[in-house]
Order: C-alpha cells, then structure tokens, then sequence
RNA sequence: GGGCGGAUAGCUCAGUUGGCAGAGCGCCACCUUUACACGGUGGAUGUCGCAGGUUCGAUCCCUGUUCCGCCUACCA
C-alpha cells in the first residue's frame, strides 16, 4: 500500500480554489429546517452591496464563519444568511459621480431613469464582495442570498412603516435636522461625527433700544448666523443683565429689534459674557430655547448653506450687505460680516476657541442643523423594551463591558429621523391629494446656480399624507384623484433594522422564520451598535414579539501596524485579498482569530499573517510526515494499553480540545487559536512526532502498528478541531489521510473521551522534557554539534522519579542522542563531566575533546546566583511570623518544598561548580 | 463636559477565586539531524505607567494621578 505525496511546501492557492468550489457544488452549506438538530443561526451584517472586501469585513466574517462552522460540526441545523444593503447615500454618491463624468446628473436623467442606473450598476459591481466573501471560504447559504431592495424585502419595510404610521409611531413634522448641504439631505443624529477645531468666539455689541449708548456683548462662533437672531437670552438670576429682561435690542446690520429673554437653561452665566443670541433657525440649543419663549424662526441659509437673498430681505438684512453676502457660504460672508461690525465698532473682541464640529459620516461634509419637514420615528416607546431585553439577560452582550454603553445610549435615545432626501432607497409610501394640500408644495431653484439645476421641491408642513401599502386611487376627504408621493426615501437603517426577519421571509410566516428566529448570535464591530445592533432589538420585538438574536458578540477594529485606523486617503489599508494571495486564507484568518482579545484593537501588521503562513506549513509538514510514515499495519489498541508517547500525546489532545470548545463558547477566540497554535506546534510537532520517530522506523517495533493508529487518529482529530479556523488546509490534508466521509465540512467536531486521560503521563513527559532540556543545554554550552554522540547520566532525587527516568530510557536515548546512564549521583565520574541541575534533577554530560568550560562555568555561577536569590526571598517568607500564622497551609508547604528542593539543588551545583574549576584549573 | 477601555520583554499581546511574570514575532549563538530553513536547538531581555492604601503577601483588589485611544455631549 502506498500513501499519497505531498508537496514540500504548503501552497494555498490551488487548495483554495477547488475546495471552495466543491464545498459549494455539494450543498454543504445549504440550510433547511427539515435538518434535523437544534437551530443555530446567524444572519451576517450585510455589507454595501457596490463595496469591496477590507480587512474588518474579513474579521467580522472569519468569526461567523468559525463560529457556523463549529455548530455545524457540532451537528446543530446551522443557517448563515448572506446579504448585502443597498447603502442609499452611499450608493448614490458613487452613481452621481459617474454622471458627473460623462456630463450628466441625476436631475438631467431624472427619477426613474437615474434609478435604473442606480440597478445597472448594483447589477456590475454588486457580486464583486460576494465573490470576495466565497474567496475568505465563508459557509454561508448562498441560495438564500438577500439584498434589502429585494421584493420580499421591500415588502416588509412597506408593511413596517404602514404599521408603525398607524400605531402613532411614524409621524411628519418640521424640525431642525442635521443636514448635508452635500448630499442634499437630512442625516439622522448618528449619522454625524464630531470632529474638535479651533474657531474663534466673536464678541459682538447689541445696543438697547432704550439706551444706544449701553449695549449688551453677545459671544458666538459663527457671526454671519446674527442676520437670523430673534432673541438675546441672559440668565434670569444673573444681577448684572436680569434687569435687562424684556428690554430690546437693536440687532445690528439689521432693521430690526428683538426682545431680551431670560431663559436658565440655554444661558451659562460663566461663559462667554453671559448673554447669547438666539438663531432658533440655525442651532439645536436656540431652537428649543425658541419654543420655550414662542421666538419666530428666521432661516437665513438655503439647503445648499449658502446664504440666501430672499431670505436676507425676510430677515430685514440691510440691502447692501445682503446683496454683498446671498450666495456665499457661511464661512465666506463671515469676514465681509466681520469687517463691517469692526467699521462700526461693535466688535469687541475676538479670541481663540475650542469647538467641535459635526460633519457627514459619508461625505465629511459639516452638516448644517436645517430647518425642514421631514418623518420621524417616535423611538421610546420602541426602545423601552429593548433596554429591558438586554437588563433581563434575554440580550447578552459580549464583551459585557458593552452593556452601559448600550443602556446609556438606549435611555438617552431621541427620535430618529428616517426620511432621505435622495432617489436611492425605499421611497415612503406617503401619498398628498394635490387638490387638498395645494399652496403646500414648494419648488423652487436655487440662485446662483444654472437653470438646468432641479427644481427643489419641500412639501411643507401641514400638508396631510395618505400612508398605504398602495397608492391611493381616490383622495378620502375630496375625492380628488391627482396625488403626489413624498419624493423622499428611507434610511438604509431603517431596512436593515428589520434584517434578522426581513430575510426570513416576515411578514410572511415561513417555516425559515418559525425555524431560525431569533437568531442565535451577532457578530458585528462596536461601530454599527447603535446604528444597527440597537434598531434591530427595537423592531424585532416590536414585530416578532421576540428578540432578535441571543447573543451580540462586538469585536475589535482593525487598525494598522501603528495603530492607526485604515483608510484609503492614507494609503496604510491592509488589503485582505492581497494577504490571501500572498500568505493564504487560512493564515489570514488564523491571524485575525487570534488577535480577536476582548476590549482591545487589532493592530496588524503583515508579519503576524507570515508567521501563521508558517504554522499552516508546520502542519502540513506534519501530516507530510505522517503519511510518509503510514505504510504498514494499524491496529486500535484500548488507549491505556498504547505507548508512553501515544498516551501522552492523547491525554494532551484531550485536554485540547476541552479547551478549544470552552474557549469558543466564550467568544475568546484569540485563547482558542492559542492553545491549537500552542499544541500543534509545541507539543504535537516539537515532542510527539520525535518521539515516535524510532518507531515508526523500526519496521520490527512491536508498538508500531499501535503507534501508527495514534498517529492517524491524532492527526484526524486535531484536523477536526482546527477546520474552523483553517477550513481549507485542513480539508486538504484530511482527504489525503484515511478517512470515512466525503468532506471535513459535514464531519463531527471532536468532543472529549475521558479514556484518553493520562495525568501519569503528562507528569512523565514533564521530566522527560526538563532532562532532554538539561541534556541540549549542555550540548550548547560545550559546543556540541547535534549530531554528536554523547554520554550521559540521568538520576533523580526522588525514587519514584528515578523509577520513571528508567522507564522513559529509551526516549532519553533517542532525544539525547547518545548513551545513558540511570546511576546515582553518587557512583558518577568526578572528572570530565559537566553537570546541570533542577528540581532535584541532576543531568550530567562527558566532556571530551578540546572544549572551552568557561561557558559553563558562566551558567552554573549564573543559575547559582539566581538561586541563592530566590532561597533568600523564601528563607524570608517563612521566616515571617505573620506569614506562617495567616498564609494558608498549603501556600506554606509549597514554599517549604521549594525552599528544600533548591537547597539540595544549590549543594548539587556547588559541587558541580567545584569540579569545573578544577577541570579548568587542571 | 460625561462615560468606557488600554498602559506587562525591542514590537504585538496573554495573564480572575492575590502566593515562583508568559506567548508570538524580532534579536544573539550554533545547526543542511531525510516532515518542515515558511525549519531545529539553546540563549538574552521586564522597578507589570506613576503615587498611595488594603493584605503576611499586590501585575491582579481600592483610591488618586499621568499618558494614549474610543464612545458620547447643545456651553454659545
């Protein structure tokens, strides 16, 4: 019988490529809930469907992926959904720009021809990530791919958002929203970072009316925003301006007066000079403070940021510096505003000032608070049940750590504002009867930009919708049949908040959805948690009556060698296919795996991708060496009746993968890979495979054909226990050793066997393994070349241990390399010989030749030394009255162990230094 | 402003009932020992951020503090 050959050197590519396909062709990944098993499902967080692969995506997937596939091994009825979204924003950015290119725009097309275009390209780029994600060896189900615009999905964010408009959920209002005078359209709050810079805080004089010659000093960062006060507020306890309250002031660069408020909760009298202007238009704070004192609102900025005429007028802006400032953007009018109030000498003073800025989380635009109609969420009473979901454990958070920064965010949530004002998306299903709402749409072009530029159409506040599943054919008040539906889409959140039933098939009642909702786990990074994570809790039990997932593993970012977070613009990104290419998708993902340490970024470099390239290698090596060492009969022998190495190397196994599970249970993936690193390479590699070698070469080994059975068995096993982190190495060496069953992929995943338990052993191995240590140490020291025969003594204090050493001879002869010795120290040579100790443990080695013995001089005065150091510490400890009257018995026995045992050690090494000295002298 | 996390070997990070401080990579020396040079053997390296406290004993628990990162926030 003959075994197959295997290459010297791993290459993944040609692996890769095959087993990913024939994974796919077989259907191991296809789920149905005809399998039998208890569910396990995840739905993954769906990427921008026209976006590409980068290396978060990589460890978001890695970890899903060794999650489904752990399960499925475990013989749960696992179901991985794909999918991807369809990114509104985003998206149509991209898209837009292509038009821009050829000369065209979105408004030149129009609607419905720019949305085709919109579909063309989804439909060119849109499978380059699921390609990618195939490539990574991701075992989704991808029959049951899902893209939130699908039909099906569509449908259920129709019926949620007709419910959620009938329950008083959904509601139109006018309200100040962040806005991207980019983008052209709201931003929920989430949607806005905020970024520190350094402005300047403008103090700026308001004379009274009464008394011109007095004035109040208003401070404010952005001066041109003045044209639309309509209010001065000071703190209604501050003696220095309570008086004021009532009063007016003149607003300069205007015609008009506007009132001094008091108001407690906008003002802080250490700020600033104590006394604010109140732009309600323009800012978050003054709007409220607005509605509390009833102050009308004055826009001055147009959708676009720029400041505009009509409005200027409204505001009654003096006509020379409104005709000098409409069109220009607010940072461009506020020097000319600036130089005219200097002129006048109302401006006092202008100093340095910290601020932060919002800006849009999509096209790093800063997002203006803009006053328009738009549809809103009413979210607390959504929320109410997700806090409790996650407070009573129906929810688990891991890390847990997250918990409060979920809680906190939940508690303080606001509204969310789900209306886009972009072609790309779920249009809202709102309809307006034209003859009811006339007077309420307004259109109107900008000014300073071509005639070709779309007419901007608000439908105003007041304006009365008809939310339906369908278009409506006949207005109920008028019967009028002309209608207009709200040109505005949804948030792209607002689709994926329904994700986890969304993709099941809800609101139809499929045996998907009574099957594998909720879901078992989600696996998503810290940044979508509230965007994402949060808002499915909220619809899932708001229309499943259930949680969405069990279990919401966050992991880390990403970051690069330096810790700083990958991006494009400076060019320090880790292309993942790139990686895969060059090192494999096994190691890749390897890496990512055990990097993912709870509460903590991954930094990563590419060194750490090349070191576990060399661990895929070290394991094919081994099995490598395994089949060139099969020939031969197997025979399965009881575990306790196998060979010394084989039950310890069993006994390991199983304390392995014990761990591994335990580990994967709790999410710590980084400990899983550890300990599969640590027992492969150090253990099973470094000492097993060693061991057994004479063995397996002895074709006249009575243990040989036991010892090949281990050695498949093993190998079999520990490829099972890896497969979900190395899916394609270990699927290609299993096909090659024998095995039963078509695919690694379906095979069962090890579980622990109490027969393979051998604590003797592993406590021989231990004193195998420090001889052998002590043996290659005096090799080094005394030059030894590894080849060279030696001779050696072995013997140990302990008569128990002594009779070990005479049962492992044969492994002592064979690592050693050389002839042994098992006398007591006692009948050992005085001269020639170097001798090393540890733990009563005394190993000595024959000098011969010309060799230079101060390097061994050098350890054994070292060793002294650290030795005599560390009996010190303990002849302290214990010689501490309070630590032998309080430290625990145990504690003190192992300290008075220790103590003994180095001190018949320190007199083994003053010996062995005694006759160096004199070897050196001599 | 508030909250959270981190600070342990040159680098990246493990390290929970407080009781000899570890790994990987890198570094140094030696080695073509027929599984593997993407390898083997041996080795060097730490006031466990700083200052207090609790304790017989602290990398670990408590308090304060510095630096870094993240999240969050309406101080104009």
């Amino acid at each position: 019988m003959s075994s197959p050959q295997l290459d010297k050197t791993y290459d993944p590519k040609a692996v890769e490529a095959r087993w990913s396909q024939v994974w796919q062709e077989q259907g191991y990944f296809h789920a149905s809930p005809t399998h039998t098993g208890q569910p396990y499902s995840i739905v993954i967080p769906p990427p921008n469907v026209t976006g590409s692969l980068h290396v978060g995506h990589a460890l978001n997937h890695s970890i899903q992926d060794i999650l489904i596939r752990w399960r499925r091994m475990q013989g749960r009825n696992v179901l991985w959904l794909p999918g991807t979204d369809h990114a509104g924003i985003a998206t149509q950015n991209v898209v837009e720009k292509q038009l821009m290119g050829e000369g065209a725009s979105r408004e030149s097309l129009g609607r419905e021809r720019f949305i085709e275009r919109v579909w063309q390209w989804k439909a060119t780029s849109g499978d380059t990530i699921i390609r990618q994600q195939k490539r990574l060896g991701e075992s989704c189900d991808w029959d049951r791919l899902r893209f939130t615009m699908d039909e099906g999905l569509s449908k259920a964010v129709l019926e949620v958002f007709v419910r959620l408009y009938e329950d008083g959920l959904i509601y139109r209002g006018e309200r100040l929203i962040n806005w991207c005078p980019r983008c052209l359209t709201a931003l929920s709050d989430i949607e806005v970072e905020h970024e520190d810079v350094k402005g300047k805080l403008y103090h700026i004089r308001y004379p009274l009316v009464d008394d011109p010659q007095t004035a109040l000093i208003v401070a404010t960062t952005r001066p041109e925003t003045m044209l639309g006060d309509t209010a001065v507020a000071v703190h209604p306890e501050d003696p220095r301006y309570n008086g004021l309250i009532g009063k007016r002031v003149r607003l300069p660069l205007t015609s008009r007066t506007i009132p001094i408020v008091g108001d407690a909760i906008l003002v802080d009298r250490e700020f600033g000079t104590g006394a604010v202007k109140i732009t309600p238009a323009h800012d978050f704070n003054d709007f409220e403070a607005g509605e509390r004192h009833q102050l009308p609102r004055l826009p001055i900025l147009d959708h676009q940021a720029l400041l505009d005429l009509d409005a200027l007028n409204t505001a009654g802006v003096e006509s020379e510096l409104s005709t000098s400032i409409a069109g220009l953007p607010g940072s461009k009018a506020r020097p000319k505003i600036e130089q005219v109030l200097k002129d006048r000498g109302l401006l006092v003073n202008v100093e340095d000032h910290k601020m932060a800025i919002g800006k849009c989380y999509r096209c790093k635009t800063v997002v203006e608070p803009y006053l328009s109609p738009q549809w809103f969420v009413k979210i607390k009473p959504l929320a109410e049940p997700a806090i409790t979901a996650v407070e009573d454990g129906r929810i688990r958070i891991v890390p847990e750590g997250w918990t409060n920064n979920y809680l906190g965010w939940m508690r303080e949530i606001k509204d969310w504002c789900i209306s886009r004002q972009i072609w790309w998306g779920h249009q809202i299903p709102a309809w307006y009867c034209t003859t009811c709402n006339s007077g309420l749409f307004l259109s109107k072009v900008p000014m300073g930009t071509p005639v070709t530029a779309h007419a901007f159409l608000t439908i105003l506040q007041g304006a009365k919708p008809i939310v339906a599943r369908s278009a409506p054919t006949s207005c109920p008040a008028c019967n009028g049949t002309s209608f207009l539906r709200d040109p505005d889409v949804l948030d792209t959140w607002f689709s994926s908040a329904l994700w986890p039933f969304s993709t099941l098939g809800w609101p139809e009642q499929t045996v998907e959805l009574k099957t594998y909702y909720p879901t078992s786990t989600l696996v998503t990074g810290l940044d979508i948690l509230f965007f994402w994570v949060a808002r499915m809790i909220m619809m899932g039990l708001k229309f499943m009556d259930e949680v969405p997932f069990r279990d919401v593993y966050i992991h880390a970012l990403v970051r690069d060698a330096e810790g700083q977070k990958m991006s494009k613009s400076k060019g320090n990104v880790i292309d993942p296919l790139h990686v895969m290419e060059e090192f494999g998708t096994d190691a890749l993902r390897f890496t990512l795996a055990s990097m993912a340490s709870p509460g903590r970024d991954i930094k990563l470099a590419e060194e750490r991708i090349e070191g576990n390239r060399n661990f895929a290698n070290k394991i094919w090596n081994a099995a490598r060496f395994s089949l060139m060492n099969l020939d031969g009969p197997r025979t399965a022998v009881a575990p306790a009746d196998r060979s010394f190495p084989d039950r310890w190397i069993l006994s390991r196994l199983n304390h392995t993968i014990q761990l591994v599970t335990s580990e994967l249970e709790n999410y710590r993936f980084d400990r899983a890979a550890n300990a599969l690193y640590q027992f492969i390479w150090h253990e099973y590699c470094d000492w097993y495979l060693e061991l057994i070698k004479p063995t397996l070469q002895n074709a006249a080994s009575p243990d040989a054909p036991g010892t090949r059975q281990t050695l498949v068995e093993t190998l079999e096993t520990t490829m099972r226990l890896l497969h979900p982190f190395m899916p394609f190495l270990t699927e290609e060496i299993w096909q090659t050793l024998p095995h039963q069953g078509e695919s690694i992929v379906i095979q069962r995943y090890p579980t622990s066997d109490t027969a393979w338990i051998a604590p003797d052993m592993e406590q021989r191995f231990g004193l195998l393994e420090q001889t052998i240590g002590l043996v290659r140490a005096s090799r080094v020291l005394l030059n030894y070349p590894p080849g060279q025969q030696i001779t050696f003594y072995v013997s140990h204090n302990e008569p128990q241990r002594q009779r070990h050493l005479e049962q492992l001879q044969k492994y002592l002869i064979h690592l050693g390399r050389g002839t042994v010795d098992l006398t007591p120290t006692t009948t050992w040579p005085t001269d020639n010989l170097l001798r090393l100790v540890a733990e009563g443990l005394s190993v000595g080695i024959v000098v011969t030749g010309e060799v230079d013995l101060n390097k061994a001089l050098d350890r054994i005065l070292k060793e002294q030394s650290e030795q005599t150091k560390e009996i010190g510490r303990l002849e302290g400890k214990l010689g501490n009255q309070e630590f032998v009257a309080k430290a625990p018995p145990e504690v003190i026995t192992d300290h008075q162990d220790r103590l003994t045992s180095l001190r018949r050690d320190q007199a083994m090494l003053a010996n062995s230094e005694q006759q160096l000295r004199a070897m050196l002298g001599g």
